[in-house]
DNA sequence: CAGAATCCCCGAAGATACTG
DNA sequence: CAGTATCTTCGGGGATTCTG
């Protein structure tokens, strides 16, 4: 049985909820920080194999998206000091606290696809 | 102990994950959809009530996400024959269905106001 | 109130070329 | 390879007005 809850308390909750998804939203904006924190939760990566796997950014996309991780440390960008130089990016710590929100994205975007796919 | 996986096993379990994040992407992209949903777990609500408590967001474009929201079935536009017309929107129970994520979201927001504040 | 229509602008993002 | 720099385009989306 539901409790009942005063309209007031309902709607600071509900303001409150927002907030918090909003903050998450800034975050982790766009299509394609969600896609690189899910590729990097497989293991490092180089840029290349970054721009090869998560389908159709680009260069200035993802270097723009991997800065902008970085500066909120979701992910650490290691060089290692070869003749062409090397790079790789790895999750942190931090970043791997979202991986429950993309855990349940890629549930749910599998649970859709089947549904899509038997129903229609 | 962590299993080993074979590199080319490793690499399509990654796209496959990917693909599923993606889906799920296309479904909610930009970030209105997951406020709306989010402010629509709280009970239905009005058009104007929805524009006051998402963010932001203008008329123009709340009308564009709800009519996507509701052909992915996710959100049901309910309309009462009042003399100013009253419409409300709910959400369904395959809206329902998304509700983890947006729950890992609020919950992962909250975590990361909470550290930003005392940290900083 | 619940939107549709119109106008308009700025920034996201692609293409291309270049560099260490 | 791992980016940066430059130029350009396209459309997301705001502001405003109008209607049933």
């Amino acid at each position: 049985m539901r409790e009942k809850i005063a309209p007031e308390r309902m709607h600071s909750e509900c303001s409150m909820h927002l907030r918090s998804i909003n903050d998450t939203l800034d975050i982790i904006n766009g299509k394609w920080k969600i896609s690189i924190i899910g590729s990097l939760g497989f293991g490092k990566k180089r840029f290349m194999e970054l721009q090869r796997e998560v389908e159709g950014i680009g260069a200035k996309m993802l270097s723009k998206e991997l800065r902008e991780l970085e500066m909120n440390k979701l992910v650490n960008r290691v060089v290692y000091d070869t003749k062409p130089v090397t790079v790789e990016y790895e999750i942190t710590e931090y970043g791997k606290t979202l991986q429950p929100i993309i855990q349940e994205m890629a549930r749910w975007g599998a649970q859709h696809r089947k549904k899509i796919m038997t129903r229609k």
